[in-house]
DNA sequence: CATGAATGAGAGTTCATTCAT
DNA sequence: CATGAATGAACTCTCATTCAT
């Protein structure tokens, strides 16, 4: 078990590593021996975890996003009213972006670049259902607009992701007043 | 003239490949070598026009930006009262992003990679001076909520980016009536 | 320590492929690939040896110096009287430059030539300290002209240099008696 | 004759800047459109002068090794005694080493360097024949030791370059006093 | 399990040379 | 005569991946 334990942490690392270096330099410009040697393994001991470089990141990705998705809906079931609801998932979205910004800034990347193949994109996106069935509870109450879930995301969640990025190269601060107007830019334009 | 004719047609070539191949494999799977031969040159022809990899990379993203914003304010005047002006906009933008996908998808790219230079990034961001200013004016007239041009931007333009970049995954498709959806959410966003 | 002798054994090939490369075509005309091949090894693993193609050849000449003078001054000690010495030293200088020719053609090249950074050169000159010393000491005692070692150099040492070459183009055969006309030459160059 | 003069003017141009970059970055760092460039001419333009590259490195070696010779047999005729005109022509040699710098360090690169051709080289020697003569008539007449040419060119000519060398790396600095050293030195070396 | 050493393939870039004008 | 534009070939160097240990 202290072997196992030790395997775990190593796989851990290349995983923080990855994503470290991604972020810093873009996929390109990330060799595996770099990623090596942050995480302190051999090269060849990537080998162990993960098929080739394609595998490691698509992997990566598919582990931010599930770990994104879990704290999103941490804090919501199904009992709760639709615009609580979506408050409470929005924030959290939000604390998530802000919080741990190496992994948001990460799938950020991931989402708007030819790096991750398409099987790994549809298994990121699965966890995203309760948002989507809030929504369509939501449409159903007549509460929010009937859209496509796309057009839902576009305007009340993505936005997110353009302001951390705005954020992280230091041309925006996202404080908690801003946070407040841009929850209500997200849910006008989504209400009915 | 013939010849200065010639020069101009093969920087374009370039240019055009230069954003194809990007568009579809990423910078780092893109060598020089497959830029040339789409293009129809030499490998050492693209010297002639530009420094290095990133040096094409940057102007090619400098141009297509400049083009973009020259596309978004065509019909568009100071005169223009500002919720009018916003709506000519806007729909501009949409137009773009939907006739120019190769050149629209590029600019998503390397807006949310470490792919461009800084500098060329701000080079690129003041071509969008006339949308700041129309917002300031919707502020002091009181139709647009006071936030950051920031805020105002990634809930009413930024979506559009997501929107297309689906729309290229072939997972949504946006005729006209999402569009006016679209346009209506973004509006509900930004409006008091 | 059977990897360790191998990767010796690989360092080893490389310095005189490096050598016999340079020495037949010049550093301009000499590959990085031709080196490894030679060395029996991939071009890529010249660079686990060396940082790239200047420090190969820095390096090489730093040992080569340094292999050099050793053996110049293997049978010298500073007990030895002046005259005595320096006709052993030059004598070592001598056979190095007959029986070592490749090695001593290398430093000939490099000594002509703005192939080898400066650091380089001052390291290589390092050890050639005791020969000045011997002089110096041969000037306290009335036995050597008071003049510059650069001078000294040029005169009683360099031209061996030079003698090297000619026989090593073959217009010259620097044979036992001739090396006696040298060494003389040398002697009255410099003595007083 | 206009058009004349200014095509001798590109040739010379051409060959002074030749001397230049490669003494300063040696063969292998001296592109032939960094040539045509110091010379004010398109790279187009060297190859209606010379064959290519290596063509025009011998040419140029030739014509420099013409003119030092030319200039050191200046004020040399047959009718000198020995010892006298050993003297003029050795003081000539040095002051051209040391007034014609750029042209004397290209010579010393290209004497120590398989940068120029057997041919070339030959062709160069051939203009050295007054001082060969010469000595012959030394060794005749009993002043100078009845040594091959090679040794007397190695001990008494041979070691300027040296010094030139180490003068222009600023080392060393060869001003009259050390000159009447250095003429002292060679011809003790080799006078009988 | 883990590794350091090794590498083939291919990257970006340069350059001697040519050719239409 | 002279050229700027163009290029194929070759350069240095990197990197994802493997393998003997």
């Amino acid at each position: 078990m202290a072997q196992l334990q030790k395997s775990i942490e190593k796989r851990n690392a290349l995983v923080k590593a990855t994503i470290h270096l991604v972020n810093n330099n873009g996929f390109h410009a990330t060799p595996m021996s770099k990623i090596a040697k942050m995480a302190n393994v051999s090269p060849a001991t990537i080998y162990l975890y993960f098929d080739n470089k394609q595998d490691l990141v698509n992997k990566v990705y598919i582990e931010v996003k599930a770990a994104f998705t879990a704290y999103a809906f941490k804090n919501y079931n199904t009992d709760i009213p639709v615009a609580e609801g979506f408050e409470i998932i929005w924030k959290r979205i939000a604390d998530f972006k802000l919080k741990e910004v190496q992994e948001a800034m990460f799938l950020a990347q991931c989402d708007n670049t030819p790096m991750i193949d398409e099987a790994s994109r549809q298994e990121g996106l699965k966890h995203l259902q309760p948002l989507l069935d809030l929504w369509e509870r939501g449409k159903q109450e007549g509460i929010i607009k009937p859209l496509s879930p796309y057009l839902l995301y576009a305007y009340s969640i993505n936005p997110l992701s353009f302001l951390m990025v705005m954020q992280q190269r230091g041309v925006f601060q996202l404080n908690q007043d801003y946070l407040e107007d841009a929850y209500q830019a997200a849910w006008d334009s989504i209400k009915k």
